[in-house]
DNA sequence: TATGCTGGTATACTCTGTTATACTGGTTAC
DNA sequence: GTAACCAGTATAACAGAGTATACCAGCATA
């Protein structure tokens, strides 16, 4: 029992104040891309894709109504750019800013850890 | 028009096979640790608390039930190991595996996304 | 003896993310 | 002229993630 309150007297003196800190940071990112769309969305922009319908395309699964959403949101949440193009035929493209590229490494950390957790499971 | 399918073929032919199977990893990965609390618990067990009542306290915002739900889950997808010593007073302890250490970098790069978010923020 | 801690369970409810299906108005290709 | 593509919108419904609140047995502390 007095082990256990020493032990935790060590954990706060070797880790000091920002563990707090560190879950709020969590907390907050999983908030802003949270979701099942959001990052391969990004994804999907950094790739390349610009139009609607290639980006829908290029998500397995996404439905028009939840892509037509999310790209609404990320917009007003200044991660995506629309731009349209007046001339015949209209022409609607979709960016991502400079801020949405800065979730870059966590989809390449995804990424990887995908591909590891597949080849894993081919493995057993 | 044909301007958009040279620029097509360019990219298919630039960016091999491999499209597919990276949004499928993400996706993946996103089935796993989605949701608003797995990846604060790994977060947690990560840094060094093991009983029900710390994790709890340690993670703002979460429920009981939730934290029970979730660590039933992850322990039965082998995330997390349950251990009960029974010397008077029972004690139950909760750690990660190896496998759920794998999230480590996904969960470093997103506090580090969270932090620089709350600066950003902090500096408008 | 009362209060509080531990490790949870039970019940009920909300809410919103997600799905399904259909449809629209304009443009272009055959 | 009709079939197909573009960029979406409309409506309805569902499932399950998440919340709120209360409660339990066992042990410890004062």
């Amino acid at each position: 029992m007095d082990q256990i309150r020493i032990q935790k007297s060590k954990e706060i003196l070797s880790q000091p104040r920002n563990q707090k800190e560190e879950v709020q940071a969590l907390q907050d990112t999983i908030y802003v891309i949270g979701g099942k769309w959001k990052l391969p969305i990004i994804n999907s922009l950094c790739n390349g894709n610009k139009r609607f319908r290639d980006i829908e395309r290029s998500i397995p699964g996404i439905t028009t109504r939840m892509l037509s959403r999310e790209l609404k949101e990320m917009e007003a949440n200044s991660l995506v750019k629309r731009t349209v193009t007046p001339e015949t035929p209209v022409l609607i493209e979709y960016t991502v800013t400079d801020y949405c590229r800065s979730f870059g490494d966590i989809i390449l950390e995804m990424i990887k850890w995908g591909k590891q957790h597949r080849e894993m499971i081919r493995k057993l």
